[in-house]
DNA sequence: ACCCAGGAAATTC
DNA sequence: GAATTTCATGGG
């Protein structure tokens, strides 16, 4: 199997990128390799000095995966910016400089987070995996695609129980029912105005405010969007002094896995 | 037994 | 309308 190389890549940590809260299918291999899949490509990924290697990935994958990876913003200028904004925002950009806003798949990231309400991060990711095992198609020996919204939009809540997502299986339904029928459609609301694309998903039962700013910023790249949960809210009143997350401009949604990130392993702060 | 987890819907006041 | 309760499931 091929392997891509990109080189001289700068302010990329696979390991602060992957296991921030913000994806649910990368599994570390050890020796700082992890291995997952994306838009249907499994690969494993692991950096190789300042190259960025992704073994089992196709020539014609080359700019997905670049997307993917947001390779094509410069990461070191914005948080240059960021950091002037307030003192704790250098400290949370200092303590994981390596993070990087994904490109995931919407719908993936639409059911991803539809999942995550009232949900704790390990168990997003175990529903995650069990809801590919069962649903998705083997691209692999034991390596599975996420679902498509038409297969998911066929089922009962009954059929998926094995998945075990409790009360959020008629949300995943009503999801996948909606973009498989276009009343969704997660392509046109990437250009909508932020409000618009928030109102146009929330027509979805089972996604609120912060679900919606979630799939915006992960799964749409709307890098204005700031999902604030329970540990943001927190943040923002203890850390930033009840600052609004407009200071921090059109790449409010960078700070915002910065201070996420930075807040969910330093609990002692509040 | 209780509480919480990257919330949102349903119910009650 | 705003405040409270409920919703599955699993781990501490």
């Amino acid at each position: 199997m091929s392997e891509l190389t990109f080189e001289r890549i700068s302010d990329l940590s696979l390991r602060e990128t992957l296991d921030c809260g913000q994806c649910f299918r990368w599994r570390e291999q050890g020796g700082g390799s992890f291995s997952g899949v994306v838009r249907g490509r499994a690969a494993t990924v692991r950096m190789d000095g300042d190259s960025l290697v992704i073994s089992g990935a196709k020539e014609a994958d080359r700019a997905m995966w670049a997307d993917y990876f947001d390779l094509g913003l410069d990461y070191a200028k914005i948080k240059d910016e960021l950091s002037r904004v307030h003192p704790v925002m250098a400290d949370a950009v200092r303590y994981a400089p390596g993070i990087r806003i994904l490109n995931q798949e919407p719908f993936e990231a639409l059911i991803s987070f539809i999942i995550s309400q009232n949900n704790n991060i390990k168990r997003i990711a175990g529903i995650v995996h069990r809801l590919c095992g069962s649903f998705g198609g083997e691209i692999a020996d034991g390596v599975y695609a996420f679902p498509t919204a038409e297969r998911l939009a066929a089922l009962s809540p009954d059929d998926l129980e094995p998945v075990r997502a409790g009360f959020r299986h008629r949300y995943i339904i009503d999801a996948a029912q909606k973009v498989a029928d276009g009343t969704v459609d997660l392509e046109a609301i990437r250009a909508l105005p932020y409000d618009e694309a928030r109102t146009a998903l929330m027509q979805i039962t089972g996604v609120g405010v912060k679900v919606a700013d979630c799939v915006l910023l992960y799964g749409l790249h709307r890098l204005d969007g700031f999902p604030l949960d329970v540990w943001m809210k927190r943040a923002m009143v203890v850390l930033f002094d009840g600052m609004s997350p407009r200071a921090f401009g059109e790449y409010a949604g960078i700070a915002q896995q910065y201070i996420f990130h930075y807040s969910r392993m330093h609990p002692e702060l509040f």
